[in-house]
Order: C-alpha cells, then structure tokens, then sequence
DNA sequence: GCTAAAATAGAATGATCGTTCGAACTAGAA
DNA sequence: TTCTAGTTCGAACGATCATTCTATTTTAGC
C-alpha cells in the first residue's frame, strides 16, 4: 500500500503475504460468508495481527474483491484453455464430466455461490463479476459457434447467445443442485448432462 | 412464543406482526445478505422497536429460518402445481417461458442465491432446504417419468435422476446467470431453454 | 555492529452487534 | 372503573466489529 519496496526478494515476500492472506480469507469466507467472518478470524487463520492485514489490504471490501477477481480469473483461463483444443466437440462433451465434479465440489460452490449473492447486492463486486463473465461468455460462444459452424448449422448471433445462456446455466446451476441434493446420482447428472450438451449442440437452428 | 392468546383477533394480529418482520426481514436480506443485516436495520423497516422483534422470534437465526421456510414452501406448491395440469408435456414446454422470467428476476433471484450459500454452511438452514428440494424434486422426477412414458421410453431410475438434475441445474443456474449478464436477450434464451427441454423429454434412453 | 526502514504485534477506539430487561402503554374482562 | 395480561418501547448490556495507532521486532545495507 505504500512505496516501492527496495530489493525483489522484499516483493516477493510481500506477494506471499497478500497470498497467504488470501487463503486464510477464502476459508473463513466460505465457513462464514463475506460479512460473517472477522477481521479477527482471517488474521488467526492467517497466523498474523488483525492490524498486519491492513498493510497489504485497505479494508475488507479490498479483500473480498480480491478473492472475487482471483476465483473469476481462473474461470477465464479454463474458458480459453477448453477452446485451445482440437476436435472442440469432442472435447466439449469429454469435459463434461470434469466440469460436473468441479461444480459439485461444496467447497468452490459455496464460496462462488457467495460471490454470485454478493455480485447481486454489492455493485462493485458486480462489477467485477460481470466483467468476467462477459470474457467466460464470449469464449464459450465463440467455441459453441464453431462446433455449430462445423456441422452446417446457420445460427444468427441471438440464438448462439441463447445456447450460451443455456450451457452457462446448466453448468452453474450444479452448484446449487450440490448443496440442495448432496446425495445424488454423480454418474447419472454426468450421463444426463452429457446427453443434454449433445443435445444443444446439435440442436435445429 | 408464550401462552395462548385469549381471542382469535388476537391470534390474527400476532400472525400480522410475524408476517410484517418477515417482509422487512426479507427486504433486508436481499440488501445486505443474511448476516450483513442488522436487527435494528429489520426493525426500522419493519416500523417496531429491535427489542420487540424478540416477542416473535427467539432470535436472529429463527428469523432467517422462518424466511427460508417460507421462499421454499412457495417453490413446493409450484411445481405440485404444474403436476395437476392436463396434458404434462405441452404444460411444461408451455411453462418454460414463464420460468425463465421468474428465475431471472433479480430481487428474488439475489434471496435465493443468498439462501443456497447459508445451506452451505448453516446445517440448520441445509436441512430445510435439502428437505424441501426433495419434495421438488419428487415432484419433477414424477412429472419427467410421466412424460416419457407416455412417449414410450423405458427409463430406469437413475436416468431419471438424472434428467431431474438436469432440469433442476437449468432453472437453478439461471438465477446465476442474470446476475452474471443481466443484459442477456430474454427471448433468445427462452428459445433456448425451450428446445433444451424439449431435448431432454425426448432424449434417448 | 550500526542504522534506517519495513514488518509485525497488540492494545485502543468508537461504532455497532444481538439480546435482555424493566417500565409504560393498551385493551378487554369483571 | 379497576384489574390483568399482552404489547411495545427504548435504554442498557457485554461482546465483537472494522479500523487506527503506537511500540517493538526483524531485516537489509553499510
């Protein structure tokens, strides 16, 4: 927060700091939910002073929108990384399977899950969410038109963002059906979804 | 939470101010999140001191309870609902519309969303809702068996599950999505969901 | 080893939290 | 009218909140 440290190995440090800060704070806001974890809680989880946090974070809201823009960050690069492959069809329904466990993990849903309640409230995480998400969109689009190109489908524009909309919320919307329903069928949703992106996929334009 | 009130009138009037709390409770809520709202920010929107809330519920958590109990109870009549309907499909194909709209209104969507995050972590607001979900779900996976029978399919169980899942994962992530892209084109994504669902009811088993 | 600066701890601040409590008020029964 | 019991308020409680400040320890350069 204040000048330039001197040597690299001092901002490294300091990067590790704001890190393990991070961390601590990802914990507590998934057990507790952005507004009912502490200051006090974060910086035990953390193994430091409540005041030391306020050296690499201006407030809580600066740690909240860092967790926010690091948890949305990795969603843009596996966004990208599924539309470097090759045979993208192929791949797309190949990833189906990974794609239901990631979101049937209750430990990444229920702080997603927060960050999607806070987006909804809290204007500057919306922000930060919506900006991401228009990358995560664009890209699954652009991979959606492909495949549909690919098997001579013609789909003006809407449609394209439709399917988006559809694969999005399919995909998302496993995170509530993990809290909802713990105890389903994982095999099953698997066979389902792959079924269902199939579906979209070769769905009549 | 004491004795038996004396007249009817009586009853009636404590039922009001019950109800009155839960409406200001449910306002709060979607603004500021389950713990980011205050008792005497519930007060003053309810128009009654923060000690007399009290009278009604023995605290905060049988507050958030209550509203829990009561979004949910709403969702369970709706899709007992949609099972009471004539001809399943077309009812449902019919419907798609109508739930998309509602999935995509903000402020009750933001209510959900903040719900599904709390049954994350408070085991007592997870169990109503994870008991809830399971009479939905009852009730959906009834309808689907109802409708692909009817079309000749032999599913077993865990197909339909499945498919449950599926439709459930929908909807669900919907809620998500308006708040991730509130600016999506509606009827496109209407379209989508419609052919979607319709894939799902006539997927191969 | 000395010194200056950064890292860190921990106490202190005032605000606000959820909750309790006792007094004042109100309305129906007698 | 008087009594009684529920309604309502608002002050008060101790705990905890986010944040600030000061003092101390650690580190790096000389």
């Amino acid at each position: 927060m204040s000048a330039e440290p001197r040597s690299s190995s001092e901002q490294q440090r300091a990067l590790a700091r704001r890190e393990q800060i991070l961390c601590a704070a990802a914990n507590c806001f998934r057990n507790h939910g952005f507004h009912g974890a502490s200051i006090a809680q974060i910086s035990k989880a953390a193994g430091m002073s409540a005041g030391h946090i306020y050296h690499y974070f201006d407030n809580k809201e600066a740690i909240i929108a860092a967790i926010v823009e690091r948890d949305l960050e990795y969603l843009v690069t596996l966004t990208a990384e599924l539309r470097a492959t090759g045979n993208i069809r192929d791949a797309m329904i190949e990833h189906v399977a990974e794609g239901v466990r990631k979101n049937l993990e209750p430990a990444e849903a229920g702080l997603k899950l927060e960050i999607a309640a806070e987006a909804a409230r809290n204007p500057h995480v919306g922000d930060i969410v919506r900006r991401a998400d228009e990358v995560c969109r664009g890209s699954l689009a652009d991979t959606l038109r492909a495949v549909r190109q690919a098997d001579g489908h013609a789909d003006d524009e809407a449609t394209i963002a439709g399917m988006t909309e559809v694969i999005a919320a399919l995909f998302e919307g496993l995170m509530i059906r993990g809290i909802r329903n713990p105890g389903m069928d994982r095999d099953a949703v698997i066979r389902g979804f792959r079924e269902t992106v199939r579906g979209v996929l070769k769905q009549p334009s």
